[in-house]
DNA sequence: TGGTATTAGTTTCATTTGAAACCAATCGGC
DNA sequence: GCCGATTGGTTTCAAATGAAACTAATACCA
């Protein structure tokens, strides 16, 4: 009878963190940004916007890790809502410059407070040294990640 | 002027969350698992069925965490590679109970170290006190989600 | 210059997803 | 026992997703 090793999924690193994400995004969303009608990528959209303006769509598939096809979209659709406008670049006519309109702005400074509001909620429940600790681990272990993910394949 | 809270999606939790998710769940898919052709939810069902057999849908769905309609279809998939077998519960009809084949037996031990090796090559760029805080960090987050999440609405 | 390679961004298409509707079978109160 | 409510599981449908093809503009270089 072979030594078979055991997997127990539920102390499995990355189950761990899917479950983690799913949980913390969809209760997020579910109760805070329903009523706004954002997508999760419009938010980020709208996230990096409020704080970097203008960017291309580039830049926001660098600053927020999403694939171009979804950074287009959630773009398209926060133009249709006029939240966000577009101006092309003088430059480089490819380009677009993109930052919030009026109504974007005030659509971000509604959300921002919930999301702040609803992190500040989860991180309460630790103690100021756990939460230090796990701001730090959370770096260490992205780090880990990408190291491994760029590491030539087997 | 408005003190407009500024949000750095950077450092915002479950923004984290989200990527050091997709992060390891696409690596550890890309390098190890395509060569299975077991989608995510199939190598989960293949996973749990190694230590718990027999399952019903519903067992899986509990402790995999994921929709019965994701469970449904990822048993059909094995059942279709002959990966999973199904018999009837003599008591209860309509419960299925569901094992691992001998090939899906196979498929378990040959895939499960491949797991264990890529979450103990990101591991390893933790100092054993980091993983061991880690560890306990990720449940206390977890059960810190959870709280917030059965919360009742605003 | 002119032509090829590259980059920015959108569209297409095939796949994945989950909510809601659905079909059975079993349970529970009378 | 019998009928409505519940539970196990599948199917349907509409929306989200991402790879690949595509359009348009710019960069590179002989």
């Amino acid at each position: 009878m072979p030594d078979r090793p055991a997997l127990r999924l539920e102390h499995f690193l990355p189950y761990r963190l899917s479950i983690l994400s799913q949980t913390t995004s969809a209760d997020l969303h579910r109760r805070y940004f329903g009523p706004s009608h954002l997508t999760v990528p419009q938010w980020r959209v709208v996230a990096v916007l409020g704080r970097f303006a203008p960017l291309s769509a580039s830049d926001i598939c660098q600053r927020t890790v999403m694939d171009k096809v979804t950074v287009s979209r959630a773009v398209a659709g926060l133009r249709r809502r006029r939240l966000v406008e577009q101006a092309t670049d003088g430059t480089d006519r490819r380009r677009s410059l993109l930052r919030l309109t009026q109504a974007g702005r005030a659509m971000h400074d509604l959300v921002v407070p919930l999301a702040l509001g609803y992190e500040a909620e989860l991180l309460a429940q630790l103690s100021p040294a756990e939460r230090k600790a796990l701001d730090g681990l959370l770096d260490r272990l992205l780090e880990a990640a990408r190291t491994v993910a760029a590491r030539p394949e087997p």
